[in-house]
DNA sequence: TAGGTGATTGTTTTT
DNA sequence: CAATCACCTA
């Protein structure tokens, strides 16, 4: 059999290439992924060990993806896809001694480095106001992108005095870096440079390596910064089987570090390169292609490429002006809904794009007031929510006793006394005599000066975590007197399949409930504090998948295993491409999905190009900003739409826009929308609004701007137990405003989030009946709710966002 | 200690 | 606008 007879003839040479370095540059829509997942097939055809292939990716997504079509090309073929950092930090683990590390370290992650920064400054006594901590941490997060050590920081500013930035941090950096030592911690850069120092100084280590690794394959490699190609490079020395792929008028991460270099110097570090370009696009129409071509072709570093359209001529690309936002989304809402209306187009269908987040407010609005589902990419994601990082915080401890930044964060949560003041005078004290800080916690009475209180609830709290090591070193102790944590009498035991809780699970369920951190919200009816529990329940749903996991792979669970998942998973994974709702995201996140409509709004000088990257008159910015339009551009498969206005309102404050200096390198057909405003002011009574009852869902769904995070409190003054809102609903291709938490959030979110379930509340279905919510797995759209029926004893999952579940018994 | 108020200041963010 | 933070009072 063949792995490449339905491919184009450069994709084929690509997937036939055998040894040697491997360039692929892949234009948009060439079908990359597919050539990559045939490519690992084929070298499997010709005999190679799956074990002496690594695919490495930079999302959970693409590896997921690549992963699972390599599965289906040939099934119980085990290749290891995996991202940089989730390969670098199993790497890491297996030789933290390398790095001076142990290998039950933690990984910071943003928020972590912030406040380890900040202490660190206040340590050295920098004005903070001064020296935005944010800034310094970009800084230190670049030099060791690029490699570049504490120590090397430090020499190459030798020289800089005063307050410079960099003098700043090249005495930072190495204050930094020694604190995240002190906590057998790293941030998500040293997963990199660790591992690359570890594979240049450690020649034996690299060697078996670079022998086990024998066929490399590097996905977005236009993305790579230093780090990643020095690691990539130092497995791919005795034979060079490294194929990489990527488009350079993609990259568009160089302000984290990514050098497009790194695909320039690629072909000078491996002679004999074999280059292969896919030209050809399967995605857009030629239209949608040539106002991409005019566009990039503006850039000069860069090596030209062609687009070939392969598809039909369709629609000419539209260029119009609007008035101000609030026109622009009104105009794009009014006519996705007509568009859908009128039969053949999804929501799912439309995409919308936007430089900066805080251009999806004016949208939003519109699309809730027109009643339209929607999911927007980015946001708060679940590992970063404040009770879920409470929580890890509490694993992390256990886990790792010399974090210092877990410790700090739930040493006091939930408060025991122990003020900012006492905490300082504490900490103090325990760096002055060299004692980890949970050793010094439980001898906190010897700490000179602080109130009984804190002493005392400094002691208590090591007592906490000194019971809860205990436990996670003896999970199912028989006797230990330390594992009677029952739940309450919630319905949240393993489940009827027999199977055992593991390890992790049992030890998150012990710390929830001895620290009342589930009891804290437990029959609230604050919709904030439902949320929080519903986080804390979807928290223990993945400790038991994570157990479970393992358990079926028969290996060991660990609580830092655990840890590592949580900390290098972020939330963007659970955007569904077809949810049916329309999609709104950065033009960032858009990078590498596709939709039929895309509209691109804010076509704005200091927007798209960002004033940023105006401000330093650097080509290279401007340049980058060039190329996230033509990835926004090359996203649109059948339609593409780019607006701009008049006014925009940035900031609190309105101002007159300036035309963006990339709409004179494109000809599109432009319109004038600032006079003819052929949209409707509302969706009053055309067959949509008919759709709903309409008389229940103003009660539910605010008129004005819904918004993210006060959203909540003030959908928590809206009535709730209206409950028979929807009901009403039947039938298809109705919006999925579907839950009744939905309903009775009143928020947008509930529209693009399924919010409030939480395990033992109790729900209602319009067939099944009442039942008992008995289970909460996955991420936003994704969320799964089982549910115990009272009749038959039936149980049956459903998919959060799509069912018409409803909490009973709260009004 | 903890919660509340006013001043300040804004990109993007795969991990 | 709205998030964050230094500062202030109960």
């Amino acid at each position: 059999m063949s792995f490449a007879d339905d491919l184009t003839p450069s994709q084929r040479a690509a997937v036939e290439h055998f040894e040697g370095p491997l360039l692929v540059v892949a234009g948009p829509g060439s079908g990359k992924t597919r050539v990559i997942t045939r490519r690992i097939a084929r070298l499997i055809s010709r005999g190679v060990h799956p074990r002496e292939i690594l695919a490495i990716t930079f999302t959970n997504k693409a590896a997921r993806v690549m992963s699972e079509r390599v599965q289906a090309l040939l099934p119980r073929s085990f290749v290891w896809v995996s991202t940089f950092h989730r390969f670098c930090a199993k790497l890491l683990r297996e030789h933290a001694a390398v790095a001076g590390l142990a290998s039950n370290y933690s990984i910071f992650d943003v928020s972590d480095q912030l406040t380890l920064l900040k202490s660190v400054l206040q340590d050295l006594d920098f004005d903070a106001t001064h020296f935005p901590a944010s800034k310094l941490l970009g800084r230190i997060s670049k030099a060791k992108n690029d490699l570049i050590t504490p120590e090397m920081y430090q020499a190459r500013h030798a020289k800089s005095v005063g307050t410079h930035i960099d003098a700043v941090v090249a005495r930072v950096y190495p204050a930094y870096q020694k604190r995240l030592l002190e906590s057998n911690a790293v941030d998500f850069d040293d997963l990199l440079m660790h591992v690359a120092r570890m594979l240049t100084e450690n020649e034996e280590l690299r060697l078996s390596l670079d022998e086990r690794f024998r066929f490399i394959l590097v996905d977005e490699y236009q993305d790579t910064n230093r780090a990643q190609y020095q690691i990539v490079a130092a497995l791919s020395q005795r034979e060079p089987n490294l194929c990489v792929t990527g488009d350079p008028d993609q990259s568009v991460y160089g302000w984290r570090g990514a050098q497009i270099e790194n695909i320039l110097r690629f072909e000078r570090d491996f002679p004999r390169v074999e280059l292969i370009r896919l030209e050809e696009n399967f995605r857009s129409t030629p239209e949608i292609l040539a106002a991409a071509d005019e566009l990039i072709r503006h850039n000069e570093r860069r090596k030209p490429k062609r687009l070939i359209a392969t598809r039909p001529s369709g629609r000419p690309v539209e260029l119009r002006l609007y008035l101000d936002g609030q026109d622009e989304a009104m105009s794009i809402t009014s006519e996705i809904h007509s568009l859908v209306k009128s039969g053949d187009r999804n929501w799912s269908d439309f995409a919308i794009f936007y430089r900066v987040n805080s251009l999806s407010r004016s949208v939003e609005t519109a699309l809730s007031r027109w009643k339209i589902p929607y999911q927007v990419a980015g946001g708060l994601a679940f590992y970063e929510r404040a009770e879920i990082k409470d929580v890890l915080g509490y694993l992390r401890l256990i886990d790792n006793p010399r974090d210092r930044i877990a410790f700090l964060r739930v040493v006091n949560a939930p408060a025991r006394g122990v003020g900012k003041s006492s905490l300082d005078r504490f900490v103090k004290w325990a760096d002055a005599a060299g004692i980890e800080l949970l050793a010094a916690a439980r001898n906190s009475e010897r700490v000179p000066n602080l109130s009984k209180k804190a002493a005392v609830g400094l002691r208590a709290f090591a007592a906490l975590i000194d019971e809860f090591a205990e436990l996670a070193a003896n999970p199912f102790g028989d006797d230990a007197g330390s594992t009677e944590f029952q739940f309450g009498d919630e319905p949240t035991e393993p489940d009827d399949k027999g199977e055992t809780v593991g390890p992790v699970s049992t030890l998150l369920r012990a710390v929830l409930e001895r620290t009342g951190y589930y009891r804290q919200y437990e029959g609230s009816l604050e919709e904030d504090e439902i949320q929080r529990k519903s986080n804390v329940d979807e928290l223990i749903s993945s400790a038991i998948l994570y157990d479970r996991q393992l358990a079926e792979k028969e290996e060991v669970a660990t609580l830092g295993g655990f840890l590592e998942t949580a900390s290098l998973t972020q939330d963007v994974d659970s955007l569904e491409e077809d949810i049916g709702a329309v999609t709104l995201m950065t033009l960032h996140a858009a990078k590498g999905l596709e939709f039929p409509h895309v509209y691109l709004i804010g076509v704005e000088q200091n927007l798209i190009p960002h004033e940023r990257s105006l401000r330093e008159n650097d080509p290279a910015q401007l340049e980058e900003e060039r190329r996230l339009l033509f990835v926004g551009i090359t996203r649109a498969k059948d339609q593409l739409v780019l607006t701009h206005t008049q006014r925009r309102e940035i900031h609190g404050r309105t101002l007159s826009t300036i035309t963006s200096d990339f709409l004179q390198e494109l000809s599109v057909e432009t319109r004038d929308c600032t006079v003819d405003d052929n949209y409707g002011d509302e969706p009053s009574n055309d067959s949509f609004a008919a759709d709903f009852d309409a008389d229940n869902l103003d009660d539910f769904l605010p008129d004005e701007a819904p918004n993210r995070s006060r959203g909540l409190k003030r959908s928590a003054g809206l009535k709730r137990g209206k409950t028979s809102a929807s009901d009403k609903r039947k039938g298809k291709g109705k919006p999925h405003l579907t839950t009744a938490a939905a309903l009775e959030s009143g928020s947008n979110q509930g529209v693009s989030l399924p919010i409030g379930f939480a395990i033992g509340m109790q729900v209602r279905h319009p067939r099944y009946g009442l039942g008992t919510v008995v289970d909460v797995s996955g991420f936003s759209l994704r969320r799964t709710v089982t549910v115990d029926f009272t009749v038959d004893n039936r149980r049956e999952s459903f998919i959060a966002a799509k069912c018409p579940l409803q909490p009973v018994g709260l009004s």
